[in-house]
Parts: C-alpha cells; sequence; structure tokens
DNA sequence: TCGGGGAAAGCAAGCGATTGCGCAAGCTGA
DNA sequence: TCAGCTTGCGCAATCGCTTGCTTTCCCCGA
C-alpha cells in the first residue's frame, strides 16, 4: 500500500464531510452551499466558486441518502435477475449481460442508477420481503423464474414493477418480451426447410419462456409430415453443461435425429461441442439452431443459426416503462420481433 | 395491463407509506414500530405481531434512506466497469459477468448491495467529479482502463477504493489482480513446447494488464531460439471483430505464422472462427491460445486452451479488501495465480 | 433624506428513520 | 403498604440536505 508512507499520514483523508463543514469553511450558510452545489443564480459567482473550490480541495461528496430523503426520489432502478438453482442458467450468459447493459445505458441516459440484486424479493422468505427495504423507485425484473405466482402477488402489492419475459394472461405488471412461440415457429420452419424431419428441443419447458419455444416449435411441425413422435423434447436446466452431457449421451445411444433446437445460445454451441466430439458433423449430419443470437455466435465455427432477440430494444423499453409508470401513467406491454439469423449451422439454405 | 379493471381500484396502492402511518394504525408510537422490525426485546410479543400484520398487510417497506441517513451507512458497493470505447472491451464479455457475479455473490453474503455504474467518475468530468454523489460506502473498480493517473488520483482523493488490474508501483489503492507476466509466461512456453515458433500476439498493450502479458510472452520467448522479428505484435482493441478481422487479413496476406496468443477468450475464439474461415486447421496449422477460461471456451471447438483466471476468487478478494477497509484496517494487494489450461486448440502435449 | 426594489445570503422546517433516556404500570419481597 | 425492579412503550433529538420565506445590505430615484 502507498499511503504516503512518507509522511505516515493518510493523503486520503478529506478534511470536511458534510455540507455544514463546508459552510463553516466557506463562512456561509448550508443553504447557500447547497444552491451553489446545485448551480442557482441566487448565488453571488465569486461566492459560487470560492465555495466549489472548497468542496473540491475537501474531496467532499454529496450524500446521496440525504439527498433523496429530502427529494423524496432515489433516481434508483433495482434490477434483478430471476436464476433459480434449479435452472441453473448462470449469470454469465451473455444474454443477461446484454440486457443489463442496454438497461444500464438507458437508465444512465435518464439520470438514473442501477442496482443489481440477485435475490427475488417475491420469492418464499415472505417475511423477508415484507421488511424488505425500499431502496429503489422501482425494480426490473428479468425472468418471470419458476414461480410466475409468487412474482404476480409481489407486482399486485408493490407498483413500480416492470419485467422481462412471457406475456402470461391474468398477470398484474407489464412485460416487455419478444414472441417466444413466433421464435420457436421460425425455428422449425426453418429446420424443414433444411429437410430435417426428426427434431430434438433441449431447454426446461417448465420455463415459461421456453415453453412457448416448444409451443411454437411443436405448432411449426403440425401438419407438416412430421409426427409428433418424431420429435424429442429433452427438458433440461438452462446450462451448457448440462446441454453438452444431454447431447453426448443422447446421440452415443444410436439414435438418429438430424437436428437439434436449444434453448439458448450457450447450449447450441455446447451441443454442437458434443456433435463434434461425437465425429457427426454440423450441419450434414445434425443441423443445429440456438436463441438469443448473442454476439459470439457468429464467431463460433461453425457460425450458429439462431432465433435473434432484440436485447438491445428490449433494455430501452424496460427502462421506457419503467419511466412512464414513475411519471404516473399507464405503461404498455411490448412485444418484440423475433428473427431468424442464418448462418451455417443448419445449412445454407434460405427457408 | 391488468390493474383489477373490475373494480377500477388499484389494488396496487399501500395504505401506508411510512413509519408514523403503522404507528399511527397500531396505535403505538414511531419508536415502537422501529423496535418491532428491529426485532428488539424491548416490545412485547403482542404488539410485535400487530405491528408485523399490519406492516404486511399494507405493504409497507423501510425508507432505506431514511435509514441509512440515521445510522450512516448504506451498505452499498458501487462497482464501476471501465470500458473505455477506443477499448472496446464490451460489457457483456463473460469475464466482467463473471467478476461482476462473484462481487455480488460476496457482498450479498455480507448484506451489501451492489450498485452497478458505467461511468468512471476519475474521468475527465473533473467538475462533475467534485460534486459526485457520494452513494456508497465503498467502489470497486474493474479494470485500471487506459487513464491510470487519473485512477490514481481520484483513488487518492477519495478512499475506499478497491481495484482489479495490474499490480502498478506507486499506485494509491489496493489491487486484486491476477498475475499477467506469468500468464503471458505460461502462454508462451506452451507454444514453444508444441513446436510453435512464429507467434502472433493479439491485443491491445496500451492496456496495462495486456501489456503485461504481453511483456510475460517475450520474456518467455527469448534465449530460446526464437528471434523476437519472428514474433508479431498485433495492437488491437478488445472485442471479437476486431480479432477477427485482424487475423483474416493478416493470414490472407500469406504470412506462415503458426501460433496466436489472444488477450482474452473471446478473441481466441473469433481468431479460430477466421483461421476456420481461411482453411486453416486448429491446432494443426496455428495453434490459438486465449486468455480468461471463460466458461464457454471448454464447449466451443476444438477446446480452447488458455490462461485461466480466477475470477470468483477475484470477485471475493476483491470485496474482502474492501470490507477490511471500510473496518478502518489496512487492506493488502492480491495476486492470483494463473494457470494454464490445456485443451486442444494448441495440440494435446502437455508443456 | 428616505423609501422602494433587487441581489445575496440566512433561518428553520422537514424528509423518515433510530435510539438514549424517561416514565408508567405491574410485580415482587420485606 | 411500599421501595425497587422489570417490562413496555413514548419523547424528542438527530442524521445531512433542500427550499420557502425572511432578512440584510446596497443602490437608486424622488
Amino acid at each position: 500500500m502507498n499511503r504516503n508512507a512518507m509522511t505516515g499520514q493518510s493523503v486520503k483523508t478529506p478534511k470536511a464531510r458534510t455540507m455544514a463543514e463546508i459552510a463553516e469553511l466557506a463562512g456561509v450558510a448550508e443553504s447557500t452551499v447547497s444552491r451553489a452545489i446545485a448551480g442557482s443564480n441566487r448565488v453571488s459567482v465569486e461566492t459560487k466558486e470560492r465555495i466549489l473550490r472548497l468542496i473540491d480541495e475537501n474531496g467532499y461528496r454529496i450524500n446521496s441518502r440525504a439527498r433523496s430523503l429530502r427529494t423524496q426520489e432515489t433516481r434508483t432502478i433495482e434490477v434483478v435477475i430471476a436464476i433459480s438453482e434449479t435452472n441453473r442458467q448462470h449469470f454469465s450468459d451473455p444474454f443477461f449481460s446484454q440486457i443489463i447493459s442496454s438497461i444500464g445505458d438507458a437508465l444512465a441516459e435518464s439520470g438514473y442508477d442501477l442496482l443489481l440484486s440477485r435475490s427475488q424479493p417475491w420469492g418464499e422468505g415472505s417475511h423477508a420481503d415484507a421488511l424488505a427495504v425500499n431502496r429503489a423507485d422501482g425494480i426490473i425484473i428479468i425472468g418471470q423464474g419458476r414461480n410466475p405466482e409468487a412474482l404476480n402477488r409481489y407486482a399486485e402489492k408493490y407498483r413500480n414493477v416492470v419485467v422481462w419475459g412471457a406475456h402470461i394472461p391474468g398477470r398484474s405488471y407489464p412485460v416487455v418480451g419478444s414472441d417466444n412461440a413466433h421464435g420457436g415457429a421460425l425455428a422449425g420452419k426453418h429446420l424443414l426447410a433444411n429437410g430435417r424431419r426428426r427434431l430434438v428441443f433441449l431447454g426446461d419447458v417448465n420455463h415459461i419462456e421456453v415453453g412457448m419455444r416448444h409451443s411454437g416449435l411443436v405448432s411449426a411441425l403440425t401438419g407438416k409430415g412430421v409426427s409428433s413422435g418424431q420429435t424429442l423434447m429433452l427438458s433440461m436446466p438452462f446450462d451448457s453443461a448440462s446441454a453438452y452431457e444431454a447431447t453426448l449421451r443422447l446421440f452415443q445411444s444410436g439414435v438418429n435425429h438430424d437436428a437439434i433446437f436449444a434453448a439458448s445460445d450457450l447450449m447450441a454451441i455446447a451441443a454442437m461441442r458434443a456433435l463434434s466430439d461425437l465425429g457427426a458433423r454440423v450441419p450434414q449430419d445434425v443441423a443445429v439452431i440456438g436463441y438469443d443470437d448473442i454476439a459470439l455466435s457468429s464467431f463460433v465455427s461453425p457460425g450458429l443459426t439462431t432465433i435473434r432477440q432484440d436485447t438491445m430494444a428490449g433494455g430501452r423499453h424496460l427502462v421506457e416503462s419503467m419511466l412512464t409508470i414513475l411519471s404516473g401513467r399507464e405503461p404498455s406491454d411490448t412485444v418484440l420481433p423475433t428473427d431468424l439469423v442464418i448462418r451455417q449451422s443448419c445449412g445454407a439454405t434460405k427457408s
């Protein structure tokens, strides 16, 4: 540590911690300091400069708790990621980072701070819930998790809740989410168009959004000469390792499926690796299609064909909805389009 | 929106917003409510239960600003990611998510909130800096960025700053970081051991940590029969697209390098894709080694050999250092070990 | 000379919680 | 019966800042 060992003093110690101390140093009242900081023109230029200089010299910073207690706004939005243990979708899934990143950008533009939380206030700890600290102006929840009812009750109790997820009927909160059923259908049609008939779906269908992707897939397949028996649904957590192992086991067992639709790009990439380890070629032997379109998907080999979710737009819309609520108006739901992004992992044919 | 359209009432409106209102409802004083919430045994069990029930019924939540103003602790740590535009390392790089995730875990264990920030308070806006809002008990900074001097000045002025990055001599803050020079050397030795002699380094050497990886590489090569002229250093931003294009251009131009050392796994994966697009085989024609060991690296094909940084330990140490400072003790620096993780992208020989 | 008016700064209330201290009621034992 | 203790709760100050309302001072015109 280099804390000015020469003098033995900590050079970091600010001399003034409160506005009152700055006022004292400047020989003015607290209110004048407050106005100087706010840039009020009710303070003379000289006084203002003197005060700002003292603030700088002393490394003084406004106490945001006191400030927001007085002004009645925290200018903070809490963002919580609904990751359950059984779910196992890891926080470091780039899908989350992307959406958090875009939320962060949108919030910053509006002058809001982002409080990142990993606990789920609507969870079982109802007591902790009741006493939960009211630390933000609103809460943006990413994912409805596996307990949408509890989330629903939570949103009914507290206002200022906005959710990324599926447009569940009867919910009590505004939702921003992409059209999962359509995404699933797109994937199904693309696989069909490339001559695939014996499909595998990889993902936890109890996760609402994933379930909708699956049913979208199924609906695209019906009446197209694909018997439902030909489509295999492998329910599993949301992580790479599960996808890798499931794929490995499935294809080792000698089945002859010719396509995999994974609930996330991360899972799709892991599945491709499993196929490669088994000596199966992608896309010649097995086509693979993912979901999300994370940045990396264009840089794996073969490039991953996938269903794109516009996370950037998603983040922006979530923040927009929140600001709408905070301003007292009625927010609306948003359905983001899902697009097919064709790369190489399904063959190059356009659907 | 489903706000109880039947009755026209918003069922969400809590009836009591402050402790005083709860006290009123319960027929007790505010102090009693406060003690009931805190679980003080100076309140009778019946009163306590009555109060807690009212709290629950009314959806009351403590105002954390008022609370922390009084108690003098915010229980919040700000985490800022030092991403500059020129740098272009994107927030959604899993390296960041991993470290933020582990910081979040460690903070949660200690009862702290995580305020995620993307602006750099030590940046050029010195005026904004002086007036910066003091919203957290401390600040954890990920990466020293490209302006370590400004960061140094900032840390000199304010206390409670902990940084992930390189152990720069003369810095005024505690650092947690991995041994980049050693990591670079490990990569160099591994490539040499696999018979590679004409290396390419991909990364922005003005980024301090990357620079140290590069010099570690160079030092491992000297005296090993590799003339420095044989090693190419390609300075570029921290993102996949740059790495892809640089690799494509380099190998299209007909050079015959036989190994790539990339400053991050994301870049390495993009480089592999470029090689694959050019028809070069990894590892037979060109070996590729990355840096970070993100989860995905074991799921790309071929598996990416890389230098592992222990981000989990990193997050924990960062939080530990911060708590040490907050408790008034002297924090110490941490150097995390870097390990070689051998997969397939350099050939399978152990070094 | 004096009053009006405007600029600059101060006073003090109050945001919503915590907490040391004080007080009343009830119980115990002498 | 009453001092003394325990139990349960209320009073009021306080955290650091913002802001409506005054106050002070100075300049200027009548």
